[in-house]
DNA sequence: CAAATTATTCGGTATTATCGAATTAAGATT
DNA sequence: AATCTTAATTCGATAATACCGAATAATTTG
């Protein structure tokens, strides 16, 4: 019944595919248009080599060129793509009206989430009008082990596929209150079991508090997530104590609205 | 000053980024998950060829593969990407807010759009009924000559820049009042430019009716358009003008938060 | 449990991506 | 304007590697 994904980061790959892959991944990080021999610099390629790929991308629109300078971008229709994506995930519109809600009745940033490939997926924010900004952004991947969505997954896991993604990802240190150690994180996550919430106290970033909740789908597993995050001295006493129902209760109207039928949490 | 895109649908393609490319976009297209066979016999491309570019673009994420069957479908990475994209677009936070004020006065659709590659990308919509934002059909794109964004962003072009995109694209009917010659688009156009907005008649679908407007950017260009639809029985006499009207005052803040210090429209 | 369908691996071959150099284009400087 | 400088693009020979068909492994179906 183990599901562990096979995980095969194969090595046979297409080697012209792979650098038009990273051509891209270049320019998502770099966050700003580049130049050809920017690029040609950055990665120590062949000019000449580049501007094949680039040229192929291009046409697709997978990546756009500027038509005063003539530097690249990503491409609009990574956009549209993204956008067919996000379609697939029914949990968002289920999740909206939800999330809504609690931003309204709490005033602090609300966010869904998922696993996907050991790492924690941001798939929809609500932000309040609060001074602070949160460091997580729709479609940006979080390890799993600080951030409260990220552990209430986790805490769903059986202890290989725990040890599996800590092998591969491992246990960087965010704060200085990051949980490094496995034994430390296994009792952690045994505690989010109890609870049925997790808490993230400052491990991502500091003066940052977070509480988030598991939802259930239709086959009655637990594939995402629910949070409230604000700072620190706005969420903790009586409040935190309300946020955590509140969540728990909006959990149970996703988990209800994506056809589960368990009502209660443990 | 003519800045006409090169549009250099280059011949000289890398074959197998294309056929990357092309095995994503099949996979968009379906909307569902596919099976190597399934794509194998789509594309007429052997399996093994199809396996190893699936092999790549999988271990990158632009291609999740199914754990219970091994079917593949479009990545999470893609929907990082689209953020990524989206959020470049500045225009989208400036115009939120407008939007969701005009949701709320008029209570009928309102979307965003912009030009690209002589056709119309949709970035943001807003729904009537629902508070909430549809980001189904964000992404999408439309020919320019049969909606009301188009239409004013068509009226900017110069007579060669339209001339070279009603040669790419040409003039389909979508409906039976979508206009469809050149000539007569131009003295649509020329009518969008005295008026300073430009109405939809049932030319993409029948029904419905689209009033946009042009936003202008701090370049002193348009670049983006913004509209209301709705059913045409709710869009007509007084309060077609009253949408009209604001509508352009709508543009004109969004404008100006743009950078833009023209006041009137033209 | 057998059969059939499907995914994946493998290795030889010829296509084709690659690279350095040459060319063209764009921008800056005098 | 004309020259210099830098960057983008094209070109052609060569060797790398993507491609394909066949074989194997893995799943599903009867």
């Amino acid at each position: 019944m183990n599901k562990d994904q096979p995980v095969k980061t194969g090595n046979s790959h297409i080697k012209s595919v792979e650098r038009a892959i990273l051509l891209i991944e270049t320019l998502a990080q770099e966050d700003t248009e580049m130049s050809l021999s920017q690029l040609s610099l950055k990665l120590g390629w062949p000019k000449s080599t580049i501007h094949g790929l680039l040229a192929t991308l291009r046409d697709y629109h997978y990546v756009d060129q500027s038509m005063e300078n003539s530097n690249y971008r990503l491409g609009t229709r990574l956009f549209e793509l993204g956008n067919r994506v996000a379609r697939s995930w029914v949990i968002k519109d289920a999740a909206r009206p939800v999330m809504l809600r609690l931003v309204r009745e709490f005033g602090e940033t609300v966010q869904l989430g998922t696993e996907d490939d050991g790492e924690i997926l941001y798939l929809d924010k609500l932000v309040a009008n609060s001074v602070v900004s949160i460091m997580s952004e729709v479609g940006l991947r979080l390890p799993m082990h600080c951030s409260g969505l990220g552990k209430v997954l986790l805490a769903q896991k059986s202890p290989a596929q725990l040890k599996r993604i800590i092998a591969r990802k491992g246990l960087p240190a965010m704060t200085k209150r990051t949980i490094t150690t496995q034994a430390k994180l296994e009792k952690e996550l045994a505690q989010v079991r109890e609870n049925g919430y997790a808490i993230d106290e400052g491990e991502i970033m500091d003066g940052l508090r977070c509480v988030a909740v598991p939802i259930w789908d239709g086959t009655g597993k637990v594939r995402y997530a629910l949070s409230i995050s604000g700072q620190a001295r706005n969420i903790y006493g009586d409040r935190l104590e309300h946020i955590i129902d509140g969540l728990k209760q909006a959990a149970g109207e996703i988990s209800y609205a994506m056809g589960s039928r368990r009502n209660e949490y443990q």
